[in-house]
DNA sequence: GATGAATGAGGATTCATTCAT
DNA sequence: AATGAATGAATCCTCATTCAT
């Protein structure tokens, strides 16, 4: 239990009885992360739920607390993630296992990584205080962390040394190629020639491509004698 | 001259006299970057030019007419600058060279990505016959190319082999990597703790940045004398 | 005791339990009075209960009911003592004692003329049928008695004489002198120089001044020994 | 001319062509006037005007701007009819004939004293800016000049003397007087027996009746020739 | 080419009221 | 007697678009 997946699961699982406040929000995720704040209409979050429009003011005292309570519930749980990935010692989670842990938990969420990348274009006004959480939690012990690995032994064959001014755009480049499958999955979907990047198989070959990138890029975390899949 | 850049320069550079229409198209760029196709009023883009909202019907049948016109202008020359990267001899032109001049063609329409990481979110469906086009001409020519790298000797140490399979996500790797730097670029300025990612400086970081990973992630197309920067 | 401040005392009293139905009144009035029947929202009475606003139509069967009540509970009041001094004999009550007791009043009532000034700009539908009561009860037995007072003295000196037709003028000059002070309170605050029109020194002020006016105004009814205070 | 009438009339007087800005203040005077600021709505100023209700937002920017659109034409002439009765010199222009002419305005804008209620009512936020504008263009030079009645010869017969700390309250009572005869018409009918408030002889009547009373009440400012008309 | 004015559709929000619990 | 949830109607306002000038 890593305390992420029973976020949404008031009632546990799938087609139960959910109360009406986790039923807006599984529609205004779903609404948010397809075309944003300013596009999600509340009429359509109260027709994907079934009730009125004026409901919905039962539950939220608006949009925007709608917006705040879908972050809260779906971006914490991210952060918190990244914040146990960071934390954790290396010999207990390498690099790539962490890797897989945040796609696993983007292919059950998949409105998470588009709803980071409205608020993001928009300007990030609206995510930039759960984002500093998630920087705090993560970027920082992960860039804490790379750096150690590069200080150590640089000299390994086929290792990278990063300079600290580099470490971040490593940081970015990884949170481009795990977000961005998930939040850009119609462009993915025509680059793969038609494959659903969300298909269970896609995923796992994602993850696999992950995992040798990561044992590519970053430097020398892992234990020697992992062979690749 | 790479035919790129002349793109906004209807009437040759900067300050000059430029037709309403380009006026037009510039300030729509920038609207429908920050705020999408839908989130971008006509009242603002007509506002941004000096002009009445009726004002724009002169010049454009519609807001669709608009955003579609500012893709041609847009985004037709990065479809264009893939095709010839994609359709290049590769002595002519090795993949970091490449991602180089991607890189830098962003670094001056920094909207771009913007734009197409909206209409990714949006579903793609407006920008996927430009997008289509992007396929043909680049990422097929492209796997094809990358294909043959990996055919010819996966035996060079530091380079990796990816399989047919595999391919595709390389390429959604780089476009997430090369798009996202710019279309997140709140996001990555707080990566960065708070440089700003289009500073010149940040360009060549990144540019130095991908050419590395290049280098690690694409099997054998570079003369084998390059010696980093 | 003349029946007229226990109207609020359901309980009898202060700050001892009232009925909820009581409190309910207490609340609306003061909402009733400040935003009028339209602005007065059934949440708001709720909140100022402490209750839901469902509960409310547990005492009353709709906002125009509340209304009614409150009317009733503290409009009915003031027409019964227009009634009284109305039709007390002459010696018993003379008239700028009446003005004092209705001043008194509406000091110790300040939301009714706020009440009465609501309704009757909106047109004095819901009042109308409580204000016939009190043209009854008060103004056509004053008329009587004014016109008596005017009939049979008109000689003396500093006393004016008015005509059948001005005396309902006079009417309507009293009622707007002593309900407009308390009904436009915030005007009245201003041009009293920031002094509150409800502190007791300011009440006090007013009646002695409006004794001052009724005598100037109305004709002959004081015993003549009266000493201005 | 005394530059007051005017200012509805644009083009010249009743149902000529009217400018959509005017026609839109002019019905907005009379459901603001009816229904106070928050009671009138939008759609029904536009219906009363005849546009749709958005056209509305193509002469002002919101409904707080129509208000204050209202207040500026229809109150601020009322204030500077104040400020020049005030500042009269007394010989010109005696206090009755102030009298006459306030009344004779609101005769003719009748609307206004309804929405100085309404605001007052409201709690005078909204009113506020101007109504003290009000204050210190009439009450204060008013003040002043009853004080100097006052203190030059009290002992008149039949005239009366006022403290200073009545004073106020004899500007608050002619207010009241005035304006409470057009603002609670409705009421003020009930007790004329039906006659309507503003019908010319009742004006008339009104008129004859202040000047009575300014007589009774203000201190000695009159010609001693003057005799009831 | 440009504009002021008009409009229907829709968007968020408020409100009085109902009803099952 | 109280409440949470639901709702239709109405509120102010925005938007893309049209049209006469």
């Amino acid at each position: 239990m890593d305390g992420l997946h029973d976020s949404t699961a008031g009632a546990s699982g799938r087609g139960e009885r959910r109360s009406t406040r986790d039923r807006i929000l599984d529609v205004a995720v779903e609404l948010f992360a397809e075309k944003g704040f300013v596009g999600a209409a509340m009429r359509d979050i109260a027709g994907g739920v079934g009730i009125n429009a004026a409901s919905l003011y039962n539950h939220f005292a608006g949009k925007e607390q709608i917006y705040e309570a879908v972050l809260e519930r779906d971006l914490a749980p991210v952060i918190e993630l990244l914040g146990q990935i960071a934390s954790a010692p290396e010999t207990d989670l390498s690099d790539y296992e962490a890797a897989d842990r945040v796609v696993e938990h983007f292919a059950e969420h998949p409105h998470v990584p588009k709803l980071i990348y409205h608020d993001a274009l928009a300007g990030g006004e609206q995510l930039s205080h759960l984002l500093e959480r998630s920087v705090d939690a993560f970027v920082a012990p992960a860039l804490r962390a790379l750096e150690k690995g590069t200080d150590a032994d640089g000299a390994d064959v086929g290792e990278v040394e990063w300079s600290s001014e580099e470490l971040p755009l490593l940081v970015v480049a990884f949170q481009n190629m795990i977000l961005g499958y998930f939040a850009l999955a119609p462009l993915v979907r025509t680059i793969l020639g038609g494959t659903d990047p969300l298909a269970e198989e896609s995923i796992e070959r994602q993850k696999d491509f992950l995992r040798r990138v990561v044992r590519r890029l970053v430097p020398g975390r892992f234990p020697t004698n992992v062979v690749e899949s």
